[in-house]
RNA sequence: GUGGUUGUAGCUCAGCUGGUUAGAGCGCUGGAUUGUGGUUCCAGAGGUCGCCGGUUCGAACCCGGUCUUCCACCCCA
């Protein structure tokens, strides 16, 4: 007997009912993304590394999955880098392409090459999967789902705004309520790190004051300890892990700590302007939250911070992340264009929602009703009906086979078809229909335009 | 990449300290019911106990390796 097939590690299938519900999610982010101005791109599922590599940090690069050279690869590979133990070097001889590793850097990549055919500002969306080479756990899989809107060519923070009310609108459509958009500014990050003298440990420092919730504010200083940041910069950092109160006085401290940094007050001042914009827009499902602890890694990041946390009470990763960057298409020669955007997490909100029970019924789609099949001149007759149903948008179909009527009555019965119509000789002679309600029992005998009209209700 | 965890019928899971022929529920197939599904009753099929190796008179059970699942760390959507 063959082996078992099976499928890679972190990757899954997905049955008819979970792409209706996924496809529930993409359309109503689509939709949205649409009604904000955003335009569809795709771009390839793999890329050249050298698009890809030293996009992400050191952790980013591991995470990468290389696509090996097709033909005789080996002809080509690095044998001193083999027999040095080097394999970044032996990849790099024997893998020239990567699968795509999110789809924000591809986009960068998109902007530059084709920068005389794009209108500047140029929002685009982006609903495509993204490969990480990563070890699954819970909510995080090999291959997932982002959802990406960005805005390239303006420097304006009414696009800041802009995204924290296309966040609101899609979590809104989806009736998710509880969410919260945390909004933090590498600048006031960076103005934090100069005052208290760690300017030079700016990434080591933001990773540790991310884990803040998660390790608490002993477990930070701990760790800022380790990454060789001085115990008396630690001291200074101190009012942060404190931090309470209302978006307003949060604010007040921050101004307070950050008085004597331009970057940071910069950043204060760009934060000002998006809560106070937020405040005379008010959102009308999603909670945004000032969160100076915010951090997330990508290296690229200059400006805003977003990142969006599941309802209270779902324990869940971030299901959605973005932020500015103004440099993104520097890294491929174009410089001066400012970008900033956003990604929802399909597979997170998807996890999300069905721990949530917020998927509508009405999302499985199903035949609404099956003709049953008596032998080849009774299912011509009822294919004319179907015929007929379906040119008035009417979900119809015929049971192939002549089989056994206990067969295909459980047929439907078990794919939740609401109708079946039996058409048999008795039938034909009087040129009707027998409509069977599956849910009641209840039968009748209807004409074709009766028919018509009773199942397009 | 580090640490832990899981794997027995299509699915969810029992299986004692290593001991005859590995079980249940659900599902599946057939029948009760030749134009009526979902309920009920009867019968039946279905397993290389993840895979490879080892210990033993004897392994689903113990040991090693490997793959897989899930979880935590790192990092992230």
């Amino acid at each position: 007997m063959a082996k078992r097939p099976g499928i890679p590690k972190g990757t899954r299938d997905f049955s008819p009912e979970e792409v209706s519900k996924r496809n529930y999610i993409i359309n109503i982010i689509r939709s949205r993304f649409e009604l904000f101005g955003f335009m569809p791109i795709e771009t390839p599922s793999f890329e050249n590394s050298e698009t890809l590599l030293g996009k992400y940090g050191d952790e980013g690069d591991r995470l990468i999955f290389r696509i090996l050279n097709s033909g005789d690869f080996l002809r080509k590979a690095d044998e001193a880098a083999y027999s040095s133990g080097d394999s970044t070097g032996l990849a790099a001889s024997i893998s020239e392409k990567a699968l795509r590793y999110d789809l924000t850097v591809p986009f960068a990549r998109y902007v530059v090459m084709h920068q005389n055919e794009i209108d500047f500002p140029f929002k685009r969306y982006q609903i495509q999967p993204v490969w990480r080479a990563d070890r699954p756990q819970k909510g995080r899989f090999r291959e997932f789902y982002q959802c990406d809107a960005d805005v390239v060519g303006s420097d304006s923070l009414w696009q800041e705004v802009e995204f924290i009310r296309l966040y609101d609108a899609v979590f809104s459509d989806l009736n998710l309520e509880g969410v919260s958009i945390q909004i933090n500014n590498r600048k006031v990050l960076a103005g934090i790190a100069e005052v208290i003298g760690a300017k030079d440990r700016l990434i080591d420092f933001t990773v540790a004051l991310d884990k803040l919730d998660k390790i608490g504010a002993e477990g930070v200083k701990k760790e800022m300890a380790e990454k060789g940041i001085s115990q008396e910069a630690i001291e200074k950092v101190q009012p942060l892990f404190t931090l309470t109160g209302d978006n307003e006085s949060r604010m007040q401290v921050l101004r307070d700590l950050l008085r004597d940094s331009a970057t940071g007050t910069q950043g204060l001042d760009e934060l000002d302007f998006v809560l106070k914009a937020i405040d005379s827009l008010p959102l009308s499902n999603a909670a945004l939250k000032l969160n100076v602890t915010l951090a997330r890694g990508l290296n690229y990041y200059t400006g805003a911070i977003f990142e969006v946390s599941a309802p209270e009470g779902v324990s869940m990763g971030s299901i959605g992340g973005g932020g500015r960057y103004d440099d993104l298409t520097g890294i491929f020669g174009l410089k001066g264009v400012s970008g900033v955007g956003i990604s929802f997490g399909l597979d997170r909100i998807y996890l999300v929602l069905e721990e949530l029970d917020l998927f509508p019924a009405s999302v499985a789609q199903t035949t609404k009703v099956l003709f049953l099949n008596f032998g080849d001149k009774e299912a011509l007759y009822g294919m004319k009906a179907v015929a007929a149903l379906r040119a008035e948008g009417v979900k119809a179909e015929l049971y192939p086979d002549d089989a056994k009527m206990k067969k295909q009555m459980s047929y439907a019965d078990k794919r939740n078809i609401p109708f079946v119509v039996l058409a048999g000789t008795k039938e034909m002679e009087d040129g009707v229909y027998t409509l069977k309600n599956m849910k009641t029992g209840e039968q009748q005998q209807l004409n074709l335009s009766e028919l018509s009209s009773r199942l397009n209700l």
